[in-house]
DNA sequence: CTGAAATGCGACCGGAAAAGTCGCATTTGT
DNA sequence: ACAAATGCGACTTTTCCGGTCGCATTTCAG
């Protein structure tokens, strides 16, 4: 169903409050954790994937923590989900494994697969953390969460009967 | 990892076939199978499905079959997804549950996850099956599939050091 | 009228991947 | 030396998707 992770949802949570940290300033993995009721060792390794790919830079140690290592607005919705999930692969017929493919002689959709995929990873790669995360009011984003509750209202009304528990 | 559900491969390329039929020429559910390898109930919950949504129309009956209802151009990669494997939900926190989220109270990151969403939803509703299968020699299908290769070989070297089995 | 060939549909199962847990090693400041 | 933090890998649990089964319904043909 094409779902978002939600390890990148914790990506997007420490890093929106990273941001409004002073500068230098680190955050320990435990105050995350505290203040966003989350699993220590879950956010530990999504923060430590972050660290690995450059976005967050760590200081170990008492008093150590993390904090952002370069601007937001030069890092991509794609290098975050590749950091935090794993390379994107958005199909089963691509990759590697082309070989595994039970469909291999016989399939014709190939490379509208690929045009899908290029078409997704174009779009991740294009959005940065700056404009995912930029300043809200969080008044606003309680009417923009509402508004979008209604749009996919529009999206069930447009649909058959297909019910979905 | 946002992946593109099998059905929706199944799918596309159940069209891809249609595509090239001769106008009110019907294809059997069974054909589809022989061809392409498919196990049958499968492929025939996901035309069935199609059915429902408006893409295909299905007759019954000996002789029956589906064939495609309305012209491709018009329909778009975000509708053959719903009909497919169901409302577009890209994310744990969003519509009818969002009572049952966990990070309810503390939560920073609605309004980046709904911005996020929004921005996949319009590229799938921007995306028309015709753009997506447009004819193309085999040949060519060859030649893009092995420089995706190439793509998502760049895109490990662009990574860390992590290791993913 | 009857049988064969097709779709329509709902319930069920198994396995893979994601989410989460545990434990310990390493680093570093006081 | 100790405490507080990250680093990391193996393990368990849970969820969901792909696939299976079975049967009802529709429709054509002889």
């Amino acid at each position: 169903m094409v779902k978002i992770s939600r390890k990148v949802e914790y990506a997007l949570m420490a890093l929106q409050h990273m941001r409004a940290q002073r500068p230098g300033q680190v955050v320990s993995a435990k105050d995350l954790c505290a203040t966003y009721r989350v699993a220590f060792p879950i956010l530990s390794k999504v923060l430590q994937n972050l660290a690995a790919a450059g976005v967050l830079r760590s200081a170990q140690g008492a008093h150590g923590g993390y904090r952002i290592a370069r601007p937001l607005a030069e890092v991509t919705f794609g290098e975050l989900s590749e950091a935090v999930v794993g390379p994107l692969q958005f199909s089963y017929c691509l990759h590697r494994d082309l070989v595994r493919c039970q469909l291999a002689e016989c399939c014709n959709v190939i490379s509208p697969v690929v045009r899908l995929s290029n078409r997704i990873e174009e779009l991740f790669y294009s959005m940065s953390l700056e404009e995912l995360l930029h300043a809200e009011e969080p008044r606003e984003a309680a009417i923009r969460a509402r508004h979008h509750a209604a749009a996919s209202g529009r999206a069930a009304a447009r649909r058959k009967k297909l019910v979905w528990k």
